[in-house]
DNA sequence: AAGTGGTCTAGACCACCAA
DNA sequence: TGGTGGTCTAGACCACTTA
């Protein structure tokens, strides 16, 4: 007997599972479509749930679903664009907009944050470990809809004015951190962009699960002292593209078709 | 009987899991070290195998993990940072490197990609949809691995050069294309950054299963014309920090112990 | 209360790699 | 050939939303 089937690789049954859903979402569903639930799509496919699911997961991952416990699988519309590199350097809250101040405490950054902090002044000589750090959270929203959250670290060394500030923990707190350090000569920013994934507390902001997929943007802000602050933002991975507009701001309009 | 245990909500066990995991592997683990078999962990844990590799896909979509089919599960090292937005615009090619050139092939861009090319020009008097456009593949390596592939997309009529070219599909031809591209002057450029999973072709070049978590980078080209180039850049999420030098290249050095 | 997606189990078999 | 991670199954129960 030959040695038959020898067709190179056995594609997986979830992979071609996602590539067949995938082309009925382009064919058959309209945007806001609410999918069969998924013990009914697995016997329709003839295959476990398990497997069903780790296709969805994938189209989910891609932007192309959205599932909502309780509720059920429903077509997502086309990421949004949000944007993430201003032409000119800027603090936070001077240009882009759509952040909405939440609150702001003082404390001890974590390890990684406190590590970015000691770069670009001279060794050691900068910041010590044990510094007071005001910590101040935003939330994004853009088109009504919660995009990101973030945590901006600003070493009370760094600004002068910051000490002075004695309200009390809230939105006015964090407004007034960031009006104070909008008063300091920037001198540039440095950004990095990393697959992360949602920790507790940013998953409640963005109303999501913990673990859910996130890209963390990572910005440290410059002054001729050094680095003055270090902001990491956490972006929806689902439903977001961070764009980056060196030149002008032309808008990639889908026009997709919506449920009525 | 009162209602004990409101304790607000009961963590899932892969959640505690990974928690776990993490913090053993900053204490007990060197990069590169491997751990025991998912079916060990898992007894070990008292969790089923499906379970624990919940756990496991978390740290290693966070970078934490590296998981080889017929290997084992080792502990990765930090993830390396690769330059994507120069200080100054350039063509592909120019000033970022570590490039290098695959092939170029004449065809049809996917319906996405023309919409891209279409964009930036007067409306509809750019770029027709049947027009033949350079598809040119290259992929990136930094420190001996494979990070990036990239597909570039040329319509020939955006490159006065280009319908000349007659070299054999091959890295001469995306040289060669290249070449003529870079004779052009550059208006500008325009970038974005999204989730995605890697389609098979781009999956082995990357040494990855196809469907692993990727960063597509869309990066669109402008000249005086219009829209002369779009590329679509997929990087390995799990191993790269995409940077944005928008001022100076300040490295970050971890230092991690290695495995000895 | 009914229906959804989310978690978890205890198995089985397969594809791949190294010795 | 033995051990690894990757795929798949057929269940069960839970958390959440909506009516």
């Amino acid at each position: 007997m030959g040695t038959t089937q020898l067709e190179t690789a056995p594609e997986p049954k979830y992979w071609h599972l996602k590539t067949v859903l995938s082309e009925a979402l382009d064919q058959d569903f309209a945007v806001g479509e609410v999918l069969p639930n998924e013990r009914e799509l697995a016997a329709r496919f003839g295959v476990a749930r398990a497997t069903l699911r780790q296709a969805l997961e994938q189209l989910e991952l891609e932007g192309r679903l959205q599932r909502r416990r309780g509720v059920g699988t429903t077509v997502a519309p086309p990421r949004v664009g949000v944007a993430v590199g201003s032409p000119q350097h800027s603090w936070p809250g001077e240009s882009v907009d759509g952040w909405e101040p939440v609150d702001a405490v003082e404390g001890l950054p974590p390890a990684a944050v406190l590590a970015l902090l000691r770069t670009g002044a001279a060794d050691g000589a900068g910041f010590a470990a044990d510094e007071p750090v005001q910590t101040v959270r935003r939330t994004r929203v853009t088109q009504g809809q919660a995009v990101a959250s973030e945590l901006l670290y600003v070493p009370a060394a760094s600004v002068p004015g910051l000490p002075a500030i004695e309200a009390p923990a809230g939105p006015a707190r964090a407004r007034a951190v960031l009006r104070e350090l909008q008063r300091l000569a920037l001198d540039g920013q440095d950004r990095s962009v990393e697959l992360g994934s949602a920790r507790a507390d940013d998953a409640r902001e963005l109303d999501r699960l913990p673990g859910a997929p996130v890209l963390l943007v990572t910005t440290r802000y410059f002054t001729a002292a050094g680095t003055a602050a270090v902001s990491v933002a956490t972006y929806r991975a689902d439903t977001c593209r961070l764009t980056f507009g060196d030149s002008g701001d032309v808008e990639i309009t889908h026009e997709p078709r919506v449920a009525s």
